[in-house]
DNA sequence: ATACATCCTGGAGTTAACTCCAAGTCAATA
DNA sequence: TATTGACTTGGAGTTAACTCCAGGATGTAT
């Protein structure tokens, strides 16, 4: 499969994966005769792996890394085991936070859509941690 | 409330308050005679917010464009609903792309615990998404 | 009144993660 | 076989969001 078939796989630029392959977010791509980039299978699952955490923002750092690892071979299962693992408590971290973010958003949107209607913001001190008063 | 004191509450540096102060993520902050940052609780509440927001990875630009509308009065009630709703979009997706990350995480993580067991990895098609499967 | 810690500003520097570019190679078509 | 368009590399440039710094002002404890 060529790059830019992949590319448009997984919604990202051909730039990003030569960069990826480059820095060792994924293993070296399988090449035609010719040196270009030819991606198999197991090419195409490292790229999908890749994509999916790094959009979670899982940092590159771990998934080269991970890599890393990976062509060490077998004696480093437990070593990746536990590197996934850390990643996602990272990564449990960050949903953590951005519930706790969508809880206030969603408190102060419930403010500005009575307001839409009423014409006033009327903040509600207890569901809503608003710095935000119309000030009067 | 001193700068150090915002920063400890918030786990902030001083550099970063007052970077958010200087682009406009949050309004001006009072200050004492002598010009130093003496928070107020409304200038607490707006950090409180900002720093919410962005560790939910919410872009710096969207604050910006909020504090605008906030200072320019009770008009842009309406413009600011909209705004946190595309913020809301935004972070919803967010949580999406997370929780993919989560469960291709959850089966590797399976899948190596299980290895560490029994000293081979052994990928399952269906559960696990995995380019990484052991060479043999 | 004198240290001494803490604060101020404007501007430069840093980091992660791309993104772009020039100069050249490869492959499909006319 | 010549053209055209996609691909290659190494390296430089960009962007968001801080982070650091120099040189100076402020505030507090002795």
């Amino acid at each position: 499969m060529t790059i830019k078939a992949v590319c448009s796989k997984f919604n990202v630029s051909p730039d990003t994966l030569r960069y990826y392959e480059r820095v060792g977010v994924i293993p070296e791509v399988h090449r035609t005769s010719g040196g270009i980039r030819d991606y198999t299978e197991d090419d195409i699952k490292w790229v999908e792996t890749a994509t999916c955490f790094r959009s979670a923002g899982m940092p590159i750092e771990l998934l080269i890394e991970y890599v890393r690892l990976f062509r060490e071979g077998d004696h480093t299962i437990k070593a990746r085991c536990e590197l996934l693992k850390e990643a996602r408590d990272l990564i449990l971290a960050e949903r953590r936070k951005i519930d706790d973010a969508l809880e206030k958003m969603d408190g102060k949107i419930k403010v500005y859509e009575r307001a839409v209607e009423t014409g006033r913001l009327e903040w509600d001190d207890n569901s809503c941690c608003c710095c935000n008063k119309s000030k009067e």
